[in-house]
DNA sequence: GTCTATAGTATGATAGAC
DNA sequence: GTCTATCATACTATAGAC
């Protein structure tokens, strides 16, 4: 997502493979070399391009909620945002997994956090605040509560993905999807309205 | 917790070292020949103790949560529990994060997977179920609702665990104890009560 | 830009003497 | 039970020819 265009054709071929790898089979479980024999190139270029295996693995572990997601109506908000998470995990569900299992290494925690504050923290708190005296708003919130309640939402979804991605709990995952979308939706949205 | 005391004193001292290792550095980190270093043996012991490296991590991390934990009134069982969980901090946090992070490892999932059925799902879904028609649960659990309510109330808490020790938001840790115990447990008492 | 060759290091696990 | 010695393998990264 984030490459150049102008990207030489081999660098281009190392950051699809190199993304396909890592969400597949994640850092630790991938190599350079293997990189290599899928971008049908030499290994010794992997690192001339990137640098190193992290920075690679940190240039196509990039994931875009959109923003989207956020809108429409506050008050129905949490079902809306639980939907979209279950509608988009084919596209994040190997991102994530991939940067909780190697999140030891400092520059990759870092890269979550980041995810993490960017992708569901900031676009919360920003909703959140903009329907501060919302009719619909049951307690208007000042800005740091709007943190909160954004930090607090932001667990919540966090608690979703990590109960059906990394413990893959089937009780949960074999729930019909409405239903789990009406209740765990319920939940967030009680972490959104406070 | 699980190694037997009549077991010699050299395979006490590794199950030591490994556990500190482990919790401390993680799976990937920790080294065979760093473990019997820090338990002043032989590497080659380690492998004979314990058959090999996986299976020394899952002797050692095996975490109790307690039953004590989800004793008292169901109605406050919410921020009960999340005060439990922030003072268990120091012994449940780098097992968490080692298991978390080695969960690639189809064993090492297993044995995730089986800590959080049986230090959370189970346990709630005891505790909700005994508390059906008691007068204060305002919407009576049938035995296939109390399971639903039991893994929604693990996926909320483990949200928390998650944004606090995985991703280390700041602004969740730097609240006031209170307001997060009150806040938090507000969320998840309203997943077990549903 | 691309490749060959390899340096340099670390790993988990084993065989066999004592 | 314990240790020495070592196997067999894997890895990232680099140096240098073309």
């Amino acid at each position: 997502m984030s490459l150049p265009e102008n990207a030489p054709a081999s660098k281009r071929a190392i950051w699809h493979a190199a993304q396909r790898l890592f969400t597949e089979n994640g850092f630790a479980r991938t190599s350079v070399r293997e990189i290599a024999t899928e971008a049908a190139i030499d290994p010794a270029l992997v690192i001339r391009h990137f640098g190193s295996k992290e920075q690679l693995f940190m240039e196509t572990m990039d994931v875009d909620i959109g923003a989207a997601a956020f809108d429409g109506p506050i008050e129905t908000l949490g079902e809306r945002f639980i939907a979209f998470v279950l509608d988009a995990d084919a596209d994040i569900r190997g991102i994530y997994l991939a940067l909780l299992r190697a999140s030891d290494s400092t520059g990759i925690w870092t890269h979550l956090r980041a995810a993490h504050e960017e992708g569901f923290v900031r676009p919360f708190r920003t909703r959140i605040a903009s329907s501060v005296g919302d009719p619909a708003d049951p307690a208007p919130a000042d800005s740091a509560d709007a943190d909160t309640r954004a930090r607090l939402a932001a667990a919540v979804v966090g608690g979703l993905l990590y109960s059906l991605w990394v413990v893959r709990d089937e009780g949960l995952a074999h729930l019909e999807r409405e239903t789990l979308v009406r209740r765990y939706g319920a939940l967030l949205q009680a972490a959104i309205t406070g």
